[in-house]
DNA sequence: CTTTGTCTTTGCGCTGACGCAAACAGGATT
DNA sequence: AATCCTGTTTGCGTCAGCGCAAAGACAAAG
């Protein structure tokens, strides 16, 4: 299955690329797939590539010399991943790539990028605005882990993931999420423990139903009473 | 005091700007000064202006709906701030932004900056790469927060205060900060208890001297022990 | 020199969250 | 059906860090 210029399109930072720059893309690119559980990069390695997920759905996280980890991201198609590392010659990437399900991806090589970065100055702005909300995103998780409990980063969590990715069940109107309780640990900078005592105890309230490797949402208005902290 | 192209050029984001460039930059912008304790604006004000530091020094922190607030960097002379909101259209301010003395500031109109990263593509590509490296150091701090306790936070924020604006007293080779317990606390979310507390005991065991809003550091090696987690 | 305001220290009690350990649950494999 | 593997639950003990309150220390102002 190849890609089209139509698709390239969907990522932001190159909405504004014009049809001669977007061949340009998919011609100095190849697709790299790999399979559930497998690594697209691993944090410290050089970075030669800068990707663009096609399908399936990786995540982004990072390790402390000790090797506990935080999750930064979660990546879906048409959004990109490794440029921290890509734009800049010479880097190694911040963070370690794994793939949440069977993920395919654009790997554009870091060199072409630059050259391209170079010509196209519209893609360099639309890249600028991209990283600055990233930075907001991560200023405002920091106040979070910072200033909130952690049964507020846990109901957050579960609110900006059902955002994101959740599946709405057209049945009973829940929201289901496929994440483990360490994932959403790892998210939240908790433990498996504790996730696992809240979501007990949130189920038991009937403000979601858990299962293994899954999260209904029943109630979202309740999670955001929590999130705010209006909770006891 | 009148503010030269030559002085712009310190900027990093300006640095590969033309003379032209610079010279347009400083015909559109205005110098505001502001006291000890004033803020140059708040979290949530429209973003008119980003803002060039010329002498002083000022701290950006985010708060909660609840009034909690963090600390998210202090900016030195000639560092931008302001950026995040007014590289984009119509945004506000995400943090606010307080001076720790009297400061000034070269303001440039966020409609003028719009037309100048339009037209200078250099700009964008320069700002752009200094966005990623932002990115990777409030990754960095969110994971320190997430994984390290309270102790190696703060110890890493010593360290860091002091590469970044530390004053190197010849005498005795010690690196002296002038920061309060409430601004270490903030810096690494906890309590200024708890940072006075730690002062405490590493001045116990000879690592910092300390006083009111000062803090002197006698061995940065011990420090960096800390920080590491090897402590215990 | 005294006053005032701000910053700092420290005792004390409290608790949110951690993390081991052991049991349990469900899906996949043989 | 039996086994294995991985994820989940929960009891239990522990403790790092919180936050009040009250006292102390320093700097600037009167």
């Amino acid at each position: 299955m190849s890609i089209t210029t139509k698709e390239i399109k969907l990522v932001v930072v190159f909405q504004n690329a014009t049809e001669d720059e977007l061949q340009l893309i998919l011609k100095n690119s190849i697709v790299r797939s790999i399979e559930e559980n497998e690594f697209f990069f691993f944090q410290g390695d050089d970075a030669q590539y800068l990707y663009i997920l096609t399908s399936g759905q990786i995540k982004l996280m990072q390790s402390n010399p000790h090797g506990q980890q935080v999750n930064l991201r979660t990546i879906h198609p048409w959004q990109m991943f490794g440029a921290l590392g890509a734009v800049r010659a010479e880097a190694t990437y911040p963070a370690t790539a794994q793939a949440l399900e069977d993920s395919s991806a654009l790997a554009i090589e870091s060199g072409f990028l630059h050259k391209m970065l170079e010509t196209s100055p519209h893609i360099s702005f639309d890249m600028m605005t991209l990283m600055t909300s990233y930075i907001q995103e991560m200023q405002a998780r920091y106040r979070e882990l910072a200033t909130e409990r952690v049964e507020q980063r846990v109901a957050n969590a579960l609110i900006r993931l059902a955002g994101q990715s959740g599946i709405r069940s057209e049945k009973d109107a829940g929201i289901v999420l496929s994440f483990s309780r360490q994932d959403v640990a790892e998210m939240t900078g908790t433990t498996l423990y504790t996730v696992s005592r809240l979501f007990s105890e949130w189920e038991r309230q009937g403000i979601i139903e858990t299962g293994r490797e899954k999260i209904k949402i029943i109630k979202p208005h309740d999670l955001v009473r929590i999130a705010d902290g209006l909770e006891k």
